[in-house]
DNA sequence: GTATTTGCAAATAGTTTGCAATGCC
DNA sequence: GGCATTGCAAACTATTTGCAAATAC
């Protein structure tokens, strides 16, 4: 999304183009890898009760997706970044991303609908295991 | 596993077969769907304390395997079970399960291999939406 | 007998809420 | 001006920890 692109984006989900606001989607929007409340806190320089009732506001109108990688805190990113999978270092915890070329889970998807009658909106998929460094060792 | 097998795991893992463990094993084994450490508290009848020591311990072990749906519980399941994914209703926040037939992700899995140098230990993939009962309404 | 396991109470971490003050349109 | 947004402090929930008592082998 374009800074204008925030601009309409805010103003078609009636939110008002604030200080904080304009940070956090600035830092959601060119952050690598999903970013905790505490990052975020950090960067933007706001209350953290602030950070949270934001980061619920921007989940809320699906500008943010949330993730849990099992260590206990919440993460977030840019719900308008390319499809991508995580895989996260059970050994230094970083995290890397994975363009999917193939998308394996819509086909799943349709599995699903017919066996379950379960209509699927989003899939994660998350890869844990060693990381290229940790390799190594 | 059989209660024989509990036993025989125990006794590898260097693990006093106590009776909540037993109950605790137990209870993970019948469930459908991943269960809760208050649950699990609830059904064994120990304290909380001792149920989350247990499911660290267990973990450690490879007995059971953490997922985190996004409500803020972390919940628990056997990790003997065969191989599936769930589906999780954003409606009703009930857990069904659904079993794979073709392994998409193994696939997946030798490409991050080669293009992260990635080793993948094991893999979660969920599915948020809903369920047949709230797609009705 | 001794190392493991357990319960209890208190501590911690992450997140949420009530309320008054401030800021955007 | 009026409603959305923000900060602060306190509350809340899930989980963890220290320590002494109980239990398995």
């Amino acid at each position: 999304m374009t800074t204008s692109g925030i601009d309409v984006f805010l103003k078609s989900k009636g939110l008002k183009k604030t200080q904080i606001r304009k940070k956090m989607i600035s830092y959601l929007k060119k952050s690598k890898s999903p970013v905790t409340a505490l990052e975020i806190q950090k960067e933007v320089g706001a209350n953290k009760s602030t950070v949270y009732r934001e980061i619920d506001l921007l989940t809320l109108k699906g500008y943010i997706n949330e993730f849990d990688f099992g260590d206990g805190v919440k993460r977030y990113e840019d719900s308008s970044r390319e499809h991508h999978h995580h895989l996260i270092c059970l050994n230094c915890r970083s995290i890397t991303e994975f363009e999917v070329k193939d998308n394996f889970a819509k086909i799943e998807e349709k599995e699903i609908r017919s066996q379950k009658k379960f209509t699927v909106l989003k899939h994660k998929l998350e890869f844990f295991g060693k990381c290229k460094k940790c390799s190594k060792t």
